[in-house]
DNA sequence: CGCAATTAAATTGTGCGCAATCAATTTTGG
DNA sequence: CCAAAATTGATTGCGCACAATTTAATTGCG
């Protein structure tokens, strides 16, 4: 028999995740681009409005991105006026990324994204909390 | 008050979402290595055992990918021995996707993936199934 | 028929992701 | 104190993703 049904593409759950993974950027790529953000640059920004100049390896260990990616991004984001990057005084090896004005400002225009977002869902906290929480575990088994 | 919650990294869905996706290729990374083939690549295929010979665009409506995702994806897949590409006879602006005699064989090695996959995740195949369905959802709603 | 509108791929340009490697610095063990 | 090991970022190279544009072919309509 030709057809392994394991192998159909309407069985995977891989596909689905990847799939969702991709829209949902797609659906913040409208709302950011009010904000000059693509949105790996806004899951930085996140980090930053919670916890203001940190190195690019704490940044790495809150996102799960490498300095191949992260590197290359807040060079951009620097760029764009929202982060400043400086080696640090104490551990010349690290680089501490922190908000210029304009970056901790932007804070403000963000807060209505997250809104946003959850009415384009249509789901109840409850059933948000449910999915986050499932895509953690789903996260921690494939992670380690 | 400078903490706005709804900006929290761990409120957010997107983020366990775009972390899972993404840990979830490179779980696939390992196993498909064996065979040749990258985790896109992989869902091409997928589509290509069950429908030989369709057309880029085909391909494109199943991923939900474009042609420029897919040309020089499938350009890799024919310098892999795994596809031809060639001018539909019918409507010269349509190219046909046809699996080789390689590309065909490589399903029997493929096979061991999904069960591979889901060893790794440990759930049950209600919980898969749910799981699928959750992010079945999650795409319809994003992606419209 | 003839031509505008549509369709299918390919191309171009930008921005991730990540493996692998490298360079600079710091830490550590003898 | 000093050489080896470990740490931190940067760099390089490759493969997606996707928007925007281009090219070529087909369709539809007056």
């Amino acid at each position: 028999m030709s057809t392994d049904d394991s192998l159909r593409l309407d069985r995977q759950l891989c596909f689905p995740l990847y799939a969702a993974a991709r829209a949902m950027v797609q659906a913040y790529a409208p709302l950011l681009e009010k904000l000059g953000l693509t949105y790996p640059q806004y899951l930085v920004m996140l980090v930053l409005w919670e916890e203001d100049g940190v190195s690019v390896k704490v940044l790495g260990e809150r996102l799960f991105l490498d300095s191949g990616t992260l590197t290359p991004l807040l060079k951009r984001l620097e760029t764009q006026g929202w982060v400043r990057r400086e080696r640090s005084t104490e551990d010349a090896r690290s680089v501490r990324v922190s908000l210029t004005t304009s970056g901790r400002a932007l804070k403000r225009k963000a807060a209505s994204v997250p809104e946003a977002m959850s009415c384009r869902l249509g789901m109840s906290l409850e059933e948000v909390t449910r999915l986050r929480r499932d895509m953690r575990r789903l996260f921690e088994v494939l992670s380690k």
